[in-house]
DNA sequence: CAAAGCGCATC
DNA sequence: GTCGGAT
DNA sequence: ATCCGACGATGCGCTTTG
């Protein structure tokens, strides 16, 4: 199949805004691909590389190449290409990978060039990524896409199952089932404001302590064990106390799911990116290990021996999980039956499992099952929220949607300097009228625009939200921001009135 | 040989 | 990771 | 109820640059 029939439907995809149509365009193009190149169809028009990362990104790809007049790549020569930008690697594989892309692009035309360029930066921007491409491998295919999005999570993999559901057709669904040793799409967790919220609209529930660490999924068969990250990576080496306490359980073989944190000697959790820094550390995993010993803790069991727990309620897997998994290896819960009377209850888990330093809770529907792969609202977290008013030190233009709107806000604090120190940026949180608004206000107050940031006098005030503070090497203060997103904009408030580092670093003073 | 730049992963 | 918009 | 895309800070490892 040439390149240019997956770059058209991927530009007709991204100029319809209805899911269904989108849905249709892709069905198409999947029932017309050969069966030996539907996976790598499918994994394209679903924004992915069968490859994964190439090691391209904004900067290699910003070199120009002279397109070409006729369309002749195939999607073949595509994979080939990007099979060996990803093999390419060394002393030199930065002007290598960059021949082989000046290649790739010069055999494209300008619209495959388009495509390819979007595609290899990982940005398809067309409106639709896994699930509508899942949708439209149902339509193709003829099976329900309940049925195929069930595979693919057990799978882990849309084009494998894709691939296979084209040429064999629904048949192919049935032999697709969890496997001890091969990972499963995770359970996500919905939000919600505060306990009381997630109770009300869960009613018999789990409350369980959300540690602030890394996701972990960890399979054992026998003497084999390989634990593996959110997105489904392979980890194993980096974290071997993890192997050795699932070895030392009482069960040969199991799935577990659980966080993986650091413990200070009083017990308390060590700070994410410390966690973070440990968990990324590959080159002397042993010299990491002794810095900084990290500990698992489960809180779901989705296979134990021969049995597939998915599909069990949260009361029965917490059950199976109480008897493989000692109570240090598992997240602290209490188990709300009836809501009504345990409120006062939940209210004082949450209060504890701050006090002990966690992140938040969880909240969990006690008769639900785990849905891989999906943001349920079975699971709802939820986390204190704290909020400041900032200025506004700068903006920048925005992308996409957000085209010729000034975007993301660079948010400071007042110093005992009377400057301003940025604490971090953000562009979430504003809606568009709030977008519109906020780019008059600030074109008002510019006082430079290179193209992409504009700065302005330090007059708007914003008020935002935040879940914490992180240590910071870029920014003066120290410290930044961690996902900052803006309630409002504070245009009754002068700058004076803001607040300054010095209350922002109180706020957080253990 | 250290610093900077880049890409990719976590949240 | 959070959030708003669209379906 | 879902999905998507608008982009955040940070740390590691690799490669290039100074």
């Amino acid at each position: 199949m040439l390149l240019a029939e997956v770059a058209r439907v991927s530009k007709e995809v991204a100029e319809t805004s209805a899911r269904s149509r989108k849905t249709a365009l892709l069905a198409g193009l999947f029932a017309d691909a050969p069966p030996e190149e539907a996976g790598l169809v499918i994994s394209y028009l679903s924004g992915r590389l069968p490859q994964g990362r190439p090691g391209i990104g904004w900067r290699t790809l910003g070199q120009e190449a002279e397109p070409a007049d006729a369309p002749t790549l195939t999607v073949l020569d595509v994979d080939t290409a990007v099979g060996e930008l990803a093999a390419t690697r060394g002393a030199g594989s930065v002007e290598r990978r960059g021949r082989v892309l000046a290649g790739l692009l010069g055999r494209a035309t300008a619209a495959e060039q388009v495509f390819l360029r979007s595609l290899l930066s990982g940005e398809v921007r067309q409106g639709a990524l896994d699930a509508v491409a899942l949708e439209g491998v149902a339509a193709a295919a003829g099976v329900p896409a309940a049925d195929l999005r069930r595979a693919v999570m057990l799978d882990g993999s849309l084009p494998r199952v894709a691939a296979a559901v084209l040429a064999e057709g629904a048949q192919a669904l049935c032999t697709v089932t969890l496997r001890v040793g091969r990972p499963v799409q995770p359970m996500l967790a919905g939000t919600a404001k505060s306990v009381a919220e997630a109770l009300g609209a869960l009613g018999p529930c789990a409350v369980e302590e959300k540690l602030d660490g890394i996701r972990v999924q960890v399979h054992r068969d026998g003497a084999d064990v390989r634990v593996y990250t959110r997105s489904l990576d392979e980890i194993t080496e980096r974290l071997p106390e993890v192997a050795e306490l699932a070895r030392s359980l009482p069960g040969e073989r199991f799935i577990l799911d659980g966080e993986v944190i650091g413990r200070a000697p009083d017990g308390r959790p060590v700070p994410f990116q410390e966690i973070a820094s440990r968990v990324g550390s590959r080159v002397d995993v042993g010299a990491a290990r002794r810095t900084l010993p990290v500990v698992p803790c489960f809180f779901d069991v989705l296979a134990v021996g021969e049995d597939v727990l998915l599909d069990l309620p949260v009361r029965e897997r917490y059950a199976a999980l109480a008897a493989l998994v000692p109570e240090d290896a598992r997240v602290r819960r209490l188990a709300v039956e009836d809501p009504g009377e345990q409120e006062a209850e939940a209210e004082e888990f949450w209060a504890e499992t701050l006090r002990r330093g966690h992140e938040g809770v969880v909240v969990k529907g006690l008769d639900s099952a785990y849905a891989a792969g999906r943001r349920g609202r079975h699971w709802l977290k939820v986390k204190p929220v704290h909020t400041l008013d900032l200025v506004v030190l700068a903006a920048e233009w925005g992308h996409g949607r957000r085209t010729g709107l000034l975007s993301n806000l660079h948010l400071g604090a007042r110093t005992a300097e009377g400057t301003y120190a940025m604490l971090g940026k953000t562009f979430k949180g504003l809606t568009d009228q709030m977008l519109r608004w906020q780019t008059e206000a600030l074109r008002a107050l510019a006082t430079s625009d290179d193209g992409f940031t504009v700065r302005v006098r330090p007059e708007l005030v914003v008020e935002i939200a935040y879940d914490g503070l992180q240590r910071s090497s870029r920014y003066p203060a120290g410290v930044a921001l961690r996902f900052a997103r803006v309630l409002r904009h504070r245009p009754d408030k002068t700058a004076a009135e803001a607040d300054t580092v010095a209350t922002v670093l109180a706020a957080h003073a253990a």
